[in-house]
DNA sequence: TGAGTTCGTGGGAACGTTACCACGGAGATT
DNA sequence: AATCTCCGTGGTAACGTTCCCACGAACTCA
């Protein structure tokens, strides 16, 4: 149906000029009279020439894909970081295959197998959390992204500082008067999960509380994890406010819905507080507070340390994205109220 | 570093048949003895080979690639309709490359051309509202998405369906005591605004009511364009409850904050019908009803188009996928109250 | 039994580009 | 003036696969 595309060749037939001096002028080589360049290029728009980068990438080695392995697209926070990803690509002339995992180890390997067969330059991945035989012998650069990054030292990665997000979060509890919050975590799985505990226990510890006395609930990284993680912790006896830390935005709606459920009102009866900064956080009532993850920044800093990995400098090591507070309802201001409460809850 | 992998004729020495062989039983050709295919499955094993698609691509014609450009991979229903896609393109052993155009002429252009030189064997498009020559001189085969698609009726093309979504809209409007509810629309470069608007109307003068009587307001599709839309809308003149439908879930969530803002309460004041179905739209408070676009199948039908398209055999033409709708809270249930009031609104 | 047919196999070309090497001319150096 | 160096150029090989054609063996049918 649609004739042949033009070559370097019918370029260079149109100049007067070799193959080799086409390919010169086309590919930016230095070596070459201006004259002949400009000779190439204008033969080059005459006939409609587009380089064929399978071509490229066959004789080369390098075919300007980049690969992304997700969780899920469908992921507001992931949907960032693979924008992120795929515009900061765009600029250096690269392109993105993107896939999603779902955090299954099959797809997982499947998906890095088409990466390899593809022959990407590299890739950018979330690892499911036990794989790293697959993860070892994929034989490509690759940065990792996400915290289960720590799982693999030796590696390149880029994630949010959990560490500095959760001392952030709780100095904001702590700055509207809540010294003992509970915490909704994800799966024991996973280990963002371990991460956030231990900066937790931390500043539990800097603050004289016993973290093993705080009200602590699992449940999957979903609203209706979150809702029935919160329903149980409605359940246990408590006294006065009660103010929750979520390891996750969707949980945090989630939680929200349970209070509205339970008849408490949020902030008066509960407050919350988020982890990610997902848009959806914005359009709940309340406002989610939240840590937000700056992941567009992940993604675009993941490809520039990919980019180094491929040029066999990866000076980067790992690197730690700081994390903001957003302000918004779902939090009381109880330091108004009750001045001086100190860390005397969560023992009665 | 990595020492160099291994091609079809060291799977062919090992297995001690010609390359030609070889290539027959990698790629399940019929025309090899079940001994011979055997002994080269298990020499490619052996070597741990892994087929280049870059060289395939180069000699077939076929990459096994696939574009998918869309406005934002942000935005919640372009994400599920990006997911949809790769799972379908997965199963069929291809890869997605996926751009956001925000829109943008230039960007869109810019993407296509990166499609056009990594020899895609075609793309899935959500073309931007004024870009008919681009398209036009795409020159590989490609599906069309989204309401865009109409201004294309040569070309294959899945969309949901408007009309029938209006419809849909409007009957729970009116099956809830709405008969005149006000629109807020979206900017009115934008085609889906027209379409949206046309099925309105032939409802609207079925049901015997002048659609000029009734308020309408613009914005981008975006929260904060709805918020603005709802703003003006309430400052106007209006007697008793006011109804909603807006074009978009995004302006809907808006909406329902410019409500909350001007002291009124959602849905005893105000009732409202989004459309799109985001998953956002249902942490909210109250829940937001409205009319859900089915994303993921429109991706799942697209690839599928496609691939007739690839094929050479454009049959599926225009496909309409079926919205449905989704009842949550937002929505005052005035039948009961006030048992007919018909359509008498809108003109006191 | 001889000719025609089928089938599995192997060799070579081709896809479009870049890497490499050799060549010739112009300018610099002795 | 002769040699050396540098630079632009052109030819050829190579990347890894599939396509095409030719070859020989086995098998069928007259």
């Amino acid at each position: 149906m649609q004739r042949r595309r033009p070559t370097i060749i019918d370029v260079a037939r149109k100049a007067g000029v070799s193959k080799s001096t086409a390919g010169r002028a086309l590919s930016g080589a230095s070596n070459i009279t201006d004259e002949a360049r400009e000779r190439v290029l204008e033969a080059a728009r005459a006939v409609g020439y587009e380089r064929n980068d399978l071509a490229v990438g066959m004789r080369s080695g390098r075919t300007g894909l980049l690969g992304l392995v997700i969780p899920d697209i469908t992921n507001p926070f992931w949907a960032e970081v693979a924008r992120g990803a795929q515009d900061r690509a765009a600029e250096n002339g690269t392109s993105l295959l993107v896939f999603s995992s779902d955090w299954d180890h099959g797809r997982e390997a499947s998906h890095l197998r088409a990466l390899r067969q593809a022959r990407v330059d590299g890739a950018i991945i979330n690892p499911v959390a036990d794989s790293f035989d697959d993860l070892d012998r994929f034989g490509l650069p690759f940065v990792l992204i996400g915290s289960s990054a720590e799982r693999f030292p030796a590696n390149s990665s880029v994630g949010s500082d959990i560490a500095q997000a959760v001392r952030l979060g709780m100095d904001h509890l702590v700055s509207k008067g809540h010294h003992a919050p509970a915490l909704i975590l994800g799966p024991k799985s996973r280990i963002a999960r371990a991460r956030f505990l231990r900066t937790f226990h931390e500043h539990c510890v800097e603050r004289d509380i016993d973290p093993a006395a705080l009200p602590m609930e699992d449940g999957e990284y979903t609203v209706e994890g979150g809702r029935t993680a919160m329903m149980r912790l409605l359940e246990r006896d408590r006294v006065g406010h009660l103010a929750v830390f979520a390891a996750n935005d969707l949980m945090a709606l989630g939680a929200m819905v349970a209070v509205r459920e339970a008849g408490l009102r949020c902030p008066e009866d509960v407050s919350i507080l988020g982890f990610d900064g997902i848009p959806a956080g914005a359009f709940s009532w309340p406002g989610l507070t939240t840590v937000a993850k700056p992941g567009r920044e992940i993604g675009v800093r993941a490809v520039d340390c990919l980019f180094d990995e491929i040029a066999g400098r990866p000076e980067h090591g790992r690197v730690f994205m700081p994390c903001r507070l957003i302000e918004r309802g779902s939090l009381a201001d109880l330091s108004l109220d009750q001045p001086r409460r100190a860390a005397s809850s969560g023992r009665g």
